[in-house]
DNA sequence: TGTCGACTATTTGTATACTATAGTTGCTTT
DNA sequence: AAAGCAACTATAGTATACAAATAGTCGACA
């Protein structure tokens, strides 16, 4: 892991930044494992700065949080806020892909195959962590088609925020994915190019609560009585 | 400025941070402004290190940029991303404001009614910062009672981020600020009190576009030929 | 006179040194 | 023996010292 060496004066902050945050994202790193400064130091071969830089941004995002005059700690997976959860990431991504219908380009649509054919890929290959990987390319080229950074800003936040549950999620199907996951993107795909906003927004909601109901059940299958898992009415019309 | 003496270990970075924030925000510090962090640290009697957290912590939140091996800068007011930011802003308003109306407590009101008066007495004493101040948390009041952390965090930066611009707006009506202003927010009030969500939402959605077209004519009126307003589309059904 | 280049100075990025705080351990006292 | 206090340890917060890179200036040469 220390085979760094960073040449360039302006990189160490920066790779252990995204080495510590793909590590978080990926749960590499487990929910609530203490971080302190001294040992990330001798671990990556540089001084305190960087890592205390690179500490404080993943703290402005959530990821980590620090204790005054105590070590900081990998954010614990917050299952209380996962109703929220599913209700914003569902509402984001009906709203972006309706606008993606609208303003979508050709080159959106080829990114949006692209990825699609490596999450299929990564999938016949029952690769996890690519297939986790490319669902969010997926997922990121149709919100650039949208074209609202604030939308993708939101977007992309809660697909990282919800990436370490994915991780079990994904984990879940040990014995086989469903075909469903992926013929929905291509559902989706489809009706994005041909401009089909109301299709486009109603496959976009169906699949955001597919996925959110084989999430929840196997939650509930795992640990059927260990929370309450409430899902709050579906909101903003219908 | 520097009648600082942070008493307190662990002070001292929040403390600067906190107060470029503000600054910032409050348009006291102009967008585009040089930010070093020697003169900062000569500023606020203190070393480079809790300077240096602050602005990177400013610039994760998209408030200053960082220009590598360079100076920060306070960021420019881009207004080639208005027409997102008034497309977010008008949907994030709407989608909360119909939730407030369902999810509403008791206390969800007076605090509501409680910013809302606030917000009419600075209007009174045409106190623009205390406008400004009191908008902000009257919106903010229904961000909270609608109850999703995640769309609460959208409306919380996007009303930051466009508080720049709203410095500009407020002073814009520097010979009296029409009623409607006040009027409107005191419409949505009822609308969320008597639980009438199409309603709520309704009058959020008019109330953004007024504020939004208020605002366009305030740049139309003054730099009429300076720059190409492009408003896209509303967009999400009708 | 204009352009290229080296030198200098300013400023950030990184390393190290110092300090205060909180948690821990062990001793003392009742 | 238990409880409380004190010294000790470890770690984060802050200060300072050093290195590298960029920008600006000055001068030489075409």
């Amino acid at each position: 892991m220390n085979n760094t060496s960073p040449r360039k004066r302006g990189d160490s902050a920066k790779f252990v930044y995204e080495h510590l945050r793909k590590s978080i994202i990926n749960l590499e790193l487990a929910p609530g494992e203490l971080l302190d400064e001294s040992s990330l130091s001798a671990r990556f071969l540089m001084s305190r700065s960087p890592i205390r830089e690179a500490l404080i941004r993943l703290s402005m995002e959530g990821l980590v949080h620090t204790l005054p005059n105590k070590n900081s700690v990998v954010a614990p997976l917050d299952l209380e806020s996962l109703p929220d959860y599913l209700d914003a990431i569902e509402l984001i991504q009906r709203l972006i892909t309706r606008l993606a219908a609208q303003f979508r380009t050709e080159d959106d649509l080829i990114e949006m195959r692209s990825k699609q054919a490596e999450f299929r890929n990564a999938l016949a290959q029952a690769d996890f962590a690519e297939m986790i990987e490319s669902n969010r390319e997926f997922h990121m080229a149709i919100s650039k088609a949208a074209r609202n950074k604030y939308f993708d800003f939101l977007h992309s936040r809660l697909l990282d925020d919800g990436r370490r549950m994915l991780h079990l999620y994904f984990n879940s199907f040990s014995e086989g994915v469903p075909e469903s996951v992926v013929s929905e993107h291509d559902a989706i795909i489809d009706a994005i190019e041909s401009q089909n906003a109301n299709r486009a927004e109603t496959l976009a909601k169906e699949h955001a609560i597919g996925v959110a109901e084989r999430f929840l059940n196997y939650l509930n299958d795992r640990h059927s009585t260990e929370f309450d898992i409430r899902v709050k009415p579906r909101n903003l019309e219908d």
